[in-house]
DNA sequence: ATTAGTGCAAAAGGTTTGCAGACCA
DNA sequence: TGGTCTGCAAACCTTTTGCACTAAT
């Protein structure tokens, strides 16, 4: 199979899918996309919007909601749903594949990879007859912190 | 650590939460419950209040978004979010733990159980200080009807 | 009796969409 | 110039909530 390419940089695969596709660029999807691809971690349409708007005030929800549609088609962003309600956003490049370990009492997020959880999915998946494109795991409880101060409140 | 006891049946654990918190039993919540338990799967709250109109026509929505949280909060019912923005939910007690296999072109859903990978989850998680209550592990692919049949329309 | 549960409809929260005008290719 | 993108506001959908009434303890 053919492995993706090194430098297939976001910036990049995004202006290629824009051009394959009879779209165009506009100041504020390209700066939706850079404050995405820089900020990192998982932000919620929310946050984006706010730092977006620290750069560009008169940028709209819609046009935030319409750039991470995009994001996803080509495969940029992928949409996470933890324990809260919230949608909140993730670079998802295969090469930055990562899962998570989510805090229940402080929030907090822990991104981890471990290959032999990897493989053994794919084993599982194989034994069933499925070919695996994409997969989700999260760890839930205490981090070390919380399970020590069992008293802390809660980080938001 | 105390193990779950082995009668502790979906029926008796909400009859005794509803006891325990000076909650009061209905035809209506128990009626939902009852579909809920022996329905099984992956259902939509609009799938159960289907089921539950079935038998009793006149069950309102807001009661059955009312008793899933109920369940929820003693433990009977967990909420997933798949790879749809429709929140289902499942039977959740411990003994009864288990993984999603999801095909993203037909949308069945697995259920699998693999011990092997439960265990790394529990190591991933120390290493890192965290202590676990919870996981959640999806992967997403092609089943293997659907890898055979490319073409084939989705079921839903 | 008292207090919790129900149905209804309105409210709320997050996301999508129609439209007229702005902008990019 | 033609078609895409934007901002705005309205529409949508799912979930929650206020209220008057019903029912369980």
């Amino acid at each position: 199979m053919p492995s993706t390419q090194r430098h297939d940089e976001p910036r990049e695969i995004l202006r290629r899918y824009i051009a394959e596709n009879g779209l165009k660029s506009s100041k504020q999807r390209d700066l939706v996309a850079e404050v995405f691809f820089s900020t990192g971690g998982h932000l919620r349409v929310e946050e984006l919007l706010e730092k977006v708007r620290e750069v560009s005030p008169r940028v709209s929800q819609a046009t935030v909601y319409r750039t991470v549609r995009l994001l996803q088609d080509c495969g940029l962003a992928a949409a996470r749903h933890f324990s809260d309600r919230e949608t909140r956003y993730e670079s998802s490049d295969a090469e930055h594949h990562h899962d998570h370990l989510i805090c229940t009492r402080c929030g907090r997020i822990v991104e981890f990879l471990n290959d032999r959880i990897e493989k053994l999915q794919h084993d599982v998946a194989r034994a069933h007859g499925f070919t695996v494109t994409a997969h989700r795991l999260e760890l839930y409880g205490l981090c070390a912190t919380c399970s020590t101060r069992r008293r802390q409140r809660r980080a938001r």
